[in-house]
This record gives C-alpha cells, sequence and structure tokens, in this order.
DNA sequence: CTGTGACTGAGAGTCCGTC
DNA sequence: TGACGGACTCTCAGTCACA
C-alpha cells in the first residue's frame, strides 16, 4: 500500500479514536481542514514537517504515523 | 532539533555505517547526489514518498528515519 | 567525494465555496 | 460532518555547473 494511503488511514483512525472532527483536528494541529481531508483520503503528499504537526494532537511520534 | 534536520542526521549516520559515499547511496536510492547531500544537511524538507525512498537502501522502516 | 547557488515544472499548502 | 472543486501563493523535486 502506498505510504501517502498509510499515513491517511493512520490520521483518520486516531482521529476517530479521539472523537474529533476533521475541522477540530486540523485547528488542533494548525493544519487547514480540507488539507487534513485530502491527507485522510491519501491524496497529497506532505513533507516532513506536515506529518510532524499531524502527530502533535495525537502525542505519537511522527514516524508512527508512517507504518 | 527540527524534524528535518534529524531525518538527515539519520541518513547520514546510516550511510555511513554502510560504507557508502553520498553518489552510491543516491543511486540505491534512485534520488540525485546533490539532493542527497541537501537531505544530509537538513537543507530540504522532503515528501513522505521521498522519506520512503530514503528508507529503502537501509532496509528500515520509513517512520525510523524521522526518530 | 561533497557543498552550494541557481534554475524550472510540479505540486504542497491555503482559502473560498457548494453539495 | 465530510467530500470535493477552483484559484491562489509558495515551496519542493530534480538537475546542473562549479567550488
Amino acid at each position: 500500500m502506498d505510504i501517502c494511503t498509510r499515513l491517511g488511514k493512520n490520521v483518520r483512525r486516531l482521529r476517530e479514536e479521539k472523537g474529533w472532527s476533521q475541522e477540530d483536528y486540523a485547528d488542533r494541529a494548525g493544519i487547514h481542514r480540507t488539507y487534513v481531508s485530502d491527507i485522510e483520503r491519501g491524496r497529497r503528499n506532505p513533507t516532513v514537517t506536515v506529518v510532524e504537526k499531524l502527530a502533535v494532537p495525537f502525542d505519537v511520534r511522527p514516524g508512527e504515523l508512517l507504518d
């Protein structure tokens, strides 16, 4: 499976575990809501700085999002 | 420490452990030599697909390069 | 062998919407 | 709430000559 798809699935899974909407999560991560939507669907190829931002609200290491 | 710097240090450390030159490694990863040079010095902010390419020659999970 | 500045096309990332 | 589109700016991907 493509690494962007894996990233997207991990983000969605963790976000839903927290019970957050995409908008809630986007605000916590400091990222635009439409961008989160694209990422969860594997339609974007984010940079490592974005991966770091994505990891903050979940309190996990950035690398975990790529597993 | 900045995530780009961490990535760069990890790549350089692993590359030197293997005894490869930047050029050897770049060829194995399918990336340009000068681009590897930039990444090792933390001057670039690569996308996750690049991180995936970087991980291949080392036979590690892409996420490990971000630790 | 490696660092660096410069360059171009592609795409990252934001913001406005509608359904 | 989330999918999706359009339009926009700015940075990244990828390469080269040269130090």
